[in-house]
DNA sequence: TTGCGCAAAATAATCGATATTATTTGAAGA
DNA sequence: TCTTCAAATAATATCGATTATTTTGCGCAA
């Protein structure tokens, strides 16, 4: 019995690990996706490889071609508009929604959601990443709404392959980001709806604006 | 060479099989979906079938257990209401930008498709579900937000199963619906971005109040 | 030179079988 | 009679190989 290297299925670790690349771009916009490229790169078989990339599928972030097989889902400036506009809007609801049903526990688990984010912040990317979306997710995850939170978590995602598409990681992990974070944070814990809604949605269109303006150039691939 | 019976990839046809299975209630909610029993019905290798379930699991119509195979997604009051209301939002939403973008030939699609619809209403019910959604979907296809349409044909789908489960189909479709899709038709028609939207919600929310109300006795599985 | 068609190579999709993992069954002991 | 453990069973997950499809590359003719 030899230990899989990683908790869960082969196609699990399949799954989070090119995920991680498309995101990060590792893996380039409208890249071809050969199975046995990723089989060799990733040491295991085709099924969980395909079986990881029917489910890219569903979040957008790969292209299925007819009896071609795979590749990453295209960039484009059209895209981009649409992914912010979704998110301030679905975003806005799930964050009033949250709001209106604020708990005591639902506080507190934002404040460790913001307390690990700010901790993590001269940690490596990764995890600076992972808990900046953690408490993103904590900000709307008391709305009650699953699927409502799957939309906002796949736009998350999408979204966040643009920054790193743009390279401008660095740049926006220093940016005075810090007190937009805990401004929405000071907003929700006192359940100020409003002022929580207007801060997130300006927090996004900003980076947003950013973004979009090196789009116009050729930022894509 | 022999022909495959159906156009597309052996996954595909699996995909669509097993969805349509699931949404008319013939696979029951929460039923083990066993892979074996799956490759008998539908004639063909575990591959595609897995494949299918696994796309199946990216629209909320499959969960995937650990590693204990899958099931088809469960369904309860709290569900259904939340398809309700994200289905009211984002359809008002995408209307609204449909009829912001009017133009001749979207008018002429939704005009179609709605005769397409009431042409078929005496036809089997599965055609005529078919272009009951095409009618819906079109409605909505002009705002130009392939992921947001994306969505609202997620959502449609999960709610149509309540439908089924409720075995209320004929009813509904008797019902005197058509004056209300004539109404939506010619507000959207008339470029009526209010009227059109409140004449949609009505029509959901009127039939989600109906099958509100049978949730709450026994319709489960 | 350019376009066409055919053959060869590459790749995707699928299948059948094996290994792995959960679940059930049944027997022994308390 | 109930609990616990282990073997048997059933089902899933994965692999390796086969089949079908698409793409590539070459030769030939216009």
């Amino acid at each position: 019995m030899d230990i899989p290297s990683a908790d869960g299925s082969a196609t699990q670790r399949a799954y989070r690990k090119i995920r991680q690349m498309i995101v990060v771009g590792e893996l380039r916009p409208g890249e071809k996706l050969k199975i046995d490229g990723l089989r060799e790169r990733l040491e295991t078989g085709a099924s969980p490889i395909r079986e990881a990339l029917s489910l890219l599928t569903s979040d957008n972030l790969v292209e299925r071609l007819d009896q071609r097989g795979f590749r990453t889902a295209k960039v484009s400036a059209e895209n981009f508009a649409e992914i912010l506009n979704l998110r301030c809007t679905l975003e806005d609801l799930a964050l009033r929604e949250s709001i209106a049903r604020a708990t005591q526990d639902w506080e507190e688990d934002i404040v460790l959601a913001h307390h690990r984010m700010v901790r993590s912040k001269d940690s490596e990317q990764e995890t600076f990443e992972q808990y900046h979306k953690a408490f993103h997710i904590a900000l709307l995850s008391n709305a009650e709404s699953p699927i409502l939170l799957k939309f906002c978590s796949q736009l998350y995602d999408l979204n966040i392959r643009y920054r790193f598409l743009a390279g401008s990681t660095l740049n926006y992990q220093r940016r005075d980001v810090s007190d937009e974070h805990s401004g929405i944070l000071a907003a929700a814990v006192a359940r100020d709806a409003d002022t929580a809604s207007e801060k997130l949605l300006n927090h996004y269109k900003t980076t947003g604006a950013f973004l979009s303006g090196l789009l116009g150039n050729g930022s894509l691939s």
